[in-house]
DNA sequence: CGGCGCGTTGACCAGTGTCAATACAGGTGG
DNA sequence: CCACCTGTATTGACACTGGTCAACGCGCCG
């Protein structure tokens, strides 16, 4: 499978698009570019006059604290347009970096424009797009307000494994999160020595286990109670039209 | 001035209306409807086919927990649409409620569409409008992962004054904050019991107070400081083409 | 005048954070 | 193939923020 294709199969859950349209969005492709683990790939403030999907790999945006803590504030897989909201804002107000080697195709700005100019059903496509993450940063909101760290550590593997699974990355209930303790702890707002605890208490109980760089879920209705995961988020309909 | 009004303010902060766009904000309202506090304007999972700005009042996104707490993930003052993403998403993941007594406009998604097909630059810049909220999204999460409950409220109480003021509701540094404590335990992730604490040490700095529903703030430097407020969000500029 | 929601207080407790030492695993040069 | 290095995972002792529970007061409204 293409990589552009893991875009098609997440859009395409919500939307049809015709043949024009994914032709459209192969062709705003200007290049692709590659990252290494922990380098910046925007930064804060600086205007932007691309987007980039992620072809590969896992991106995060954040936020630098003054204290020198930093807060992640989401997390990206293959497939997922990682600034896209840079189109509209031109400026970020956060930074976004590579967590692993990276690939990521660059779509200029003046070429999503030019879709807004002559194809709007793609536009309210991308639209929704935006909308999904949003959708997901409610989710955060949720978890970092109310839930335990516990359920907050396993609602996150539920998540990630539901948006693996829709774009081809995830089987026989296993995928690849190759991220350290504490950027797990910078993504649920705990210390590493925390998040080492909980997972000690994950993988007691047999739900789930997550070493070496990949998560393996043996009881997904345990994982999901203890997470008191709410899929809602993916079955965000788009009634096409 | 009139309440629509406050939205344009809100908008050409960020880029030029032309009288055709205004025109046309205007002409999609169908019709106003008002709530009592407490009463839920979108429940989550009903599929919807208007969208609604926020005329007066304070409206909130919240999402319930199975143990019975709620979060809320957003809240809208006058100008702001509370539930543009119903346009794409066509269901909401989460409920919407008053939480003072409100007035709003109803905008059918039909009349969206349209404007997705004939006005592609009022298309972006409604566009932008939901990626505003998704930086205040974001501000919350950091918010929430990584600020102190002291800061996180003083944080809440910058970004409303700034959020008042951009739409011509603030004035001499107080703006009004109908809330309860309860209200603002359920925004901040904490309690009513400790949200008093906090709001008396704050009141002790001399830097803020709230009561009767209304916020003056004594020393917009020292709450700043205590809230570690970032004010990117608002200086997210549309470079206008 | 009474009721009721909201704000306030105090005593106590649980969940996470902090700090610092130790174990491990994968990657490297020899 | 081995010894070493470095980043990451793990552990334990202890501190602290914010939660819990329960009572009480106050102001507004009918």
């Amino acid at each position: 499978m293409r990589s552009i294709d893991r875009l098609f199969l997440k859009l395409e859950r919500r939307d049809k698009l015709s043949e024009d349209e994914r032709a459209a969005l192969e062709r705003v492709v200007a290049r692709t570019e590659t990252y290494r683990p922990d380098k910046d790939i925007v930064v804060e403030g600086v205007p932007q006059t691309e987007s980039r999907l992620l072809l590969s790999g896992i991106t995060c945006r954040y936020k630098g604290l003054s204290n020198g803590k930093r807060q992640i504030t989401a997390l990206h897989i293959a497939g997922d347009f990682i600034d896209l909201h840079s189109f509209t804002l031109k400026k970020l107000d956060h930074n976004v970096a590579a967590m692993t080697p990276v690939t990521l195709a660059v779509v200029p700005h003046d070429a999503l424009r030019e879709i807004t100019e002559t194809m709007p059903h793609l536009t309210r496509v991308l639209w929704l797009n935006t909308m999904l993450d949003a959708a997901i940063h409610r989710e955060w909101v949720v978890a970092l307000g109310r839930k335990s760290a516990t359920a907050h550590v396993a609602n996150l593997l539920c998540e990630m494994y539901l948006r693996n699974q829709i774009v081809g990355l995830a089987s026989e209930g296993s995928y690849d999160l190759p991220l350290t303790q504490g950027d797990m702890a910078d993504v649920c707002g705990l210390t590493d020595v925390h998040v080492n605890r909980v997972m000690q208490e994950l993988r007691a109980t047999g739900a789930v286990e997550w070493k070496s760089g990949r998560v393996t879920v043996h009881d997904w209705d345990a994982l999901q109670r203890i997470a008191e995961f709410d899929p809602a988020f993916v079955h965000l309909e788009h009634l096409p039209r």
